[in-house]
DNA sequence: GGGGGCTATGGGGGG
DNA sequence: CATAGCCCCC
C-alpha cells in the first residue's frame, strides 16, 4: 500500500489523467461524446491551481455561462473557494467585462449599449430606408448575417470591398451595397455607444491589436493559462484573439482546447473546423490527446451514433466505444401527423416513468426548430407532466420587459438610439412617427445622437411641449441613477415612466401577465443587487451598477435562468442541448425537410452538419433513445407530407428495438411489433403481442386477479386496482418482485380470457 | 396622431 | 399559421 494519500487525478483514467496533468505548453485534446470532457477540464484547472498557479491567471472560455458556473463549482470542491477566481465564462461574457473597464481606448464609453439582434435589424433597416433600396432585395436580416459573417472573419468595411469573394457574392446576389450599409452600420453603432455580440469579439480584437503597451500586454501577463471548451465551435475572430493573448515573445503557449470536430455545429455564425488544423499548424509542438471511451450512454446508443458520423467524410479519426454493454435498443416511432407524434412521446414518457422510475428531469424531447415544442407542450399539459422550454421567447425578450429596459439603457447611456426610438413615445406621449423620423433624419444628418438633437435643437412645431417633457424626465432618471443603485432607479423609472400606470389600466389577462412581468424584472434586478457570490476578480465583484446588469442580461440565455422547479422535462432545440447528457432522450420531428433542415438541403454542403447536430442530439442519451416522425404536419398554413429522415436509416436494425425498416419506395409500413423496451439491468426477453390482434378492454372492467396483455410490458397478472384507476400488475416478462403501476385511464390492457 | 383590419410573406440554429 | 407592414378611417 502506497503512503501517498487518495488524489482526485485517481478519479480519470489513463488518458483523461495525462490530458489533465499536461500542464506546460500548448495542449488539443479530443474529446468525443461522454467522454469525461468536463471532468478533464475541471480536474486540469484544480491541477494548475494545486500545482501554484494563481487562479486568477487562468482563463477558461465555455459555451455558455451556465457550464462556466457548473465548472467553478465543481473545481470549488477540490481545491476551495479561491477557484471562484478563475476567470469562466463565455468569450461574449468576459470580453464584455474586459470591454467595460477599457472601451474608452478605442472610442466607446465604458457604459456601452449591447445591441441585441433586434436592434441590429432595425439599424439597418434604417439606413437601408435612407438609401432608398428596397427591403425585399436588401432583407435586414439577410444583410445582418452578411455583416455578422464579415465581422467573424476580420474583416472590416474598408476590407471588404476590396475583397473580391464577398463582393462577387454580393453582386451575384444583386445585393452590391452592403459592403456600404456595413460601413454606415459600423458608424452607427460607433456613434450609439454600442457594441452588437460580433462586436464584443471585433472590438475586443481591437483593444488588443492597438494597444500593445497599456493593454494586450497586462492581459497577456494576467491570463497565462488558456483552456478554451468547444474549440471546434469558435471562430475565425475569436481564434484570432486567442492568438494575440498567446503568441508573444516568450511565452510559454499554455493554451488547452478541447473540442469534438464530429460535434461542430455552428457554422452558421461563423465557427469553422478550420481552427482545429490551424491550431496544429501555429503549434507544432502541441501535445494531443484523445479521449474515446464513452461513460454516458450504453452500447446501441454508442454504435448507432458511430453509424451516423460514419456517413460525414472529412473527419479526424477516432472510435468511440463503451463498456456499457447492457441496455435497451433504440426504438423508432412513427406517428400519422404532428399531434398524434406529440401524443406518444407523451404516453412513453408515462410509460417509462412507470417503467424505469425515472423522474421528469431524466427526460428530454429535442427538436430541430423551436417552433415545435407546443405540440408536445399540449400533451405533457394533458397528462400534467411539468416541463420547462428553453429557447424561443426568453423572459428578457418579452415587449414590456424590452420596453422597460429600453428606458434605463437610454438613462445609462442617452446616445443609444435605439432604446431612445422605443421609448420616446412609450406610452404615448403626443410624438408620432413623422416627428421621430425628422428628428432621425436630424441625428444623422449632423451626426448626433437622438438624444443630442432634442436637447440642442429648438423645436418649433406642436410636439415641442411632448419632447421637451420627454426631455425633462429622462434627465430626472438620469439623476436618480447617479446616487442609487440599479434597483431603486429600476423601480423609480417604472413609476415615472408611466409604464406601470399604462399596465395597471389593461385588466385582460395578458394585461395582468405583462405587470407580473414587469414586477418580476424589478425582482430580478434586486437579487442582483444583493446577490452577494463572487464574481470573476475583486475589481469587478462589487459592481452592482445598473450598467452590469443590463450587460449581464444582454448575454444570458434561457440556459443561465434559474430553475423554479427542478423536476421538469426538458423541450429544447437539439443545439441548445449540446453538453448535456439525460437518461431518456425524444429526438422528434425526424424528417426531410425538417430534421435535417430544408434550408440545408437547399443550400448544398450542409447536410455534414445536420448530422452531427443529429449525432450531438442522440449522444445526448444515456439510456433511453426514441426517434420520432410523422407523416405529416401543418407547416406555414398547409399541410406537408415528408419522408422519413435520412438519418433514421443509417442506423442499422442490430441498435433498433422490433423489425422496424424503412423503405422510402414503398411507403413506411406499419411496425410489426411495437416496442419491445426491456427494463433496464433484465436480461429476460420480453413477450411481443401483435398489435393486430389486440382488443383493449374497458378500463372498469379491469379487476385484481386477471390476467391482462399490455402492449408493450406483455403478459401478466393485476394485484390490485385503487380507487385513482391504477393497477398494480406483475408482469411475465419482468422482475417479478417488481409490480408496475399502470395508470388504466392511458393504458390498454387485453383481458386474457 | 392613433387604431383597426386586411394582405402578403416568411420559412433555422444563438451569443 | 403567424405577424409585419400597409392602408384607411376616425
Amino acid at each position: 500500500m502506497s503512503e501517498v494519500g487518495y488524489s482526485y487525478l485517481d478519479e480519470l483514467n489513463d488518458i483523461q489523467r495525462q490530458a489533465a496533468s499536461c500542464i506546460d505548453g500548448p495542449v488539443m485534446v479530443i474529446a468525443g461524446p461522454g467522454s469525461g470532457k468536463t471532468r478533464v477540464l475541471t480536474y486540469r484547472i484544480a491541477h494548475l491551481i494545486n500545482k501554484g498557479v494563481i487562479p486568477g491567471n487562468i482563463l477558461a472560455l465555455t459555451f455558455t455561462n451556465k457550464a462556466a458556473r457548473d465548472m467553478k463549482d465543481r473545481i470549488e470542491r477540490v481545491v476551495g473557494s479561491k477557484a471562484q477566481r478563475v476567470w469562466a465564462g463565455t468569450f461574449h461574457s468576459l470580453f464584455a467585462r474586459i470591454l467595460r473597464v477599457e472601451a474608452h481606448r478605442i472610442g466607446y464609453p465604458n457604459d456601452f449599449t449591447i445591441y441585441d439582434t433586434d436592434d441590429t435589424k432595425s439599424v439597418i433597416s434604417e439606413i437601408i430606408t435612407q438609401m432608398n433600396l428596397d427591403k425585399k432585395v436588401y432583407a435586414p436580416g439577410v444583410v445582418r448575417s452578411r455583416i455578422s459573417a464579415a465581422k467573424s472573419n476580420l474583416i472590416t468595411p474598408k476590407a471588404y470591398i476590396i475583397n473580391d469573394e464577398l463582393m462577387a457574392y454580393d453582386k451575384m446576389a444583386r445585393r452590391p451595397l452592403i459592403h456600404l450599409i456595413y460601413e454606415k452600420y459600423a458608424a452607427r453603432c460607433l456613434r450609439a455607444g454600442a457594441m452588437d455580440f460580433d462586436d464584443l469579439l471585433l472590438q475586443m480584437f481591437r483593444l488588443l491589436y492597438q494597444n500593445p503597451d497599456q493593454v494586450r500586454e497586462k492581459y497577456q501577463r494576467q491570463l497565462q493559462y488558456l483552456i478554451v471548451d468547444d474549440f471546434q465551435d469558435t471562430n475565425y475572430l475569436q481564434y484570432e484573439i486567442l492568438k494575440l493573448l498567446t503568441i508573444y515573445s516568450g511565452s510559454r503557449n499554455n493554451i488547452c482546447i478541447v473540442g469534438d470536430d464530429a460535434q461542430s455545429i455552428y457554422s452558421f455564425r461563423g465557427a469553422t473546423i478550420e481552427n482545429i488544423l490551424q491550431f496544429e499548424h501555429d503549434f507544432p509542438e502541441l501535445q494531443t490527446f484523445k479521449l474515446e471511451q464513452n461513460y454516458r450512454s450504453t452500447q446501441f446508443i454508442v454504435e448507432a451514433a458511430n453509424e451516423v458520423i460514419h456517413h460525414n467524410k472529412r473527419q479526424i479519426q477516432k472510435k468511440i466505444w463503451t463498456d456499457r454493454i447492457e441496455g435497451n435498443k433504440i426504438k423508432i416511432i412513427k406517428a400519422a401527423t404532428e399531434t398524434e407524434e406529440g401524443k406518444r412521446v407523451a404516453d412513453t414518457i408515462i410509460e417509462q416513468k412507470n417503467r424505469f422510475n425515472l423522474q421528469n428531469k431524466d427526460i428530454a424531447i429535442l427538436y430541430r426548430t423551436n417552433g415545435q415544442s407546443r405540440v408536445f407542450e399540449e400533451q405533457l399539459r394533458r397528462y400534467n407532466i411539468q416541463y420547462r422550454v428553453y429557447g424561443g421567447l426568453s423572459f428578457y425578450s418579452r415587449k414590456e420587459v424590452k420596453d422597460l429596459i429600453a428606458y434605463m439603457r437610454l438613462t445609462i447611456n442617452d446616445k443609444d438610439d435605439e432604446a431612445l426610438k422605443r421609448v420616446i413615445n412609450y406610452p404615448r406621449r403626443g410624438i408620432g412617427e413623422s416627428t421621430i423620423d425628422n428628428i432621425a433624419q436630424l441625428a444623422d444628418d449632423n451626426d448626433l445622437s437622438m438624444w443630442e438633437v432634442l436637447t440642442k435643437i429648438e423645436f418649433n412645431n406642436r410636439s415641442r411641449k411632448s419632447i421637451g417633457d420627454f426631455v425633462t424626465l429622462i434627465r430626472a432618471f438620469k439623476a436618480k441613477a447617479v446616487k442609487s443603485n440599479a434597483y431603486e432607479i429600476a423601480d423609480y423609472i417604472a413609476r415615472n415612466s408611466g409604464i406601470i400606470e399604462l399596465l395597471k389600466s389593461d385588466k385582460s389577462i395578458e394585461g395582468l401577465g405583462r405587470m407580473e412581468n414587469i414586477i418580476s424584472l424589478l425582482d430580478g434586478i434586486k437579487e442582483f443587487v444583493e446577490d452577494d457570490e463572487i464574481q470573476l476578480n475583486e475589481e469587478m465583484d462589487k459592481d452592482k451598477s445598473l450598467s452590469t446588469f443590463l450587460q449581464t442580461i444582454s448575454l444570458m440565455t434561457d440556459a443561465d435562468q434559474k430553475e423554479e422547479n427542478p423536476d421538469t422535462v426538458t423541450l429544447m432545440s437539439a443545439h441548445s442541448a449540446k453538453g448535456l447528457e439525460f437518461k431518456s432522450v425524444f429526438v422528434v420531428g425526424l424528417e426531410e425537410n425538417l430534421f435535417p433542415s430544408y434550408m440545408a438541403l437547399s443550400e448544398g454542403n450542409q447536410i455534414d452538419e445536420e448530422r452531427r447536430l443529429f449525432y450531438v442530439a442522440i449522444t445526448r442519451a444515456e439510456e433511453l433513445l426514441t426517434l420520432t416522425y410523422a407523416n405529416s404536419r401543418y407547416q406555414y398554413g398547409s399541410m406537408r407530407y415528408n419522408d422519413p429522415s435520412r438519418f433514421l436509416e443509417e442506423i442499422t436494425d442490430k441498435n433498433l428495438d422490433s423489425i422496424i425498416s424503412i423503405h422510402k419506395k414503398e411507403g413506411f409500413p406499419e411496425p410489426k411489433i411495437l416496442g419491445n423496451f426491456r427494463p433496464l439491468g433484465s436480461k429476460k426477453p420480453m413477450i411481443s403481442v401483435n398489435p393486430g390482434d389486440f382488443v383493449a378492454a374497458d378500463p372498469k372492467q379491469i379487476k385484481p386477479g386477471m390476467e391482462v396483455i399490455h402492449l408493450k410490458f406483455g403478459q401478466g397478472k393485476v394485484i390490485s386496482v385503487d380507487e385513482r384507476m391504477v393497477a398494480s400488475i406483475v408482469f411475465d416478462g419482468l422482475d417479478e418482485n417488481q409490480d408496475k403501476r399502470i395508470m388504466l385511464q392511458f393504458a390498454k390492457l387485453q383481458i386474457v380470457e
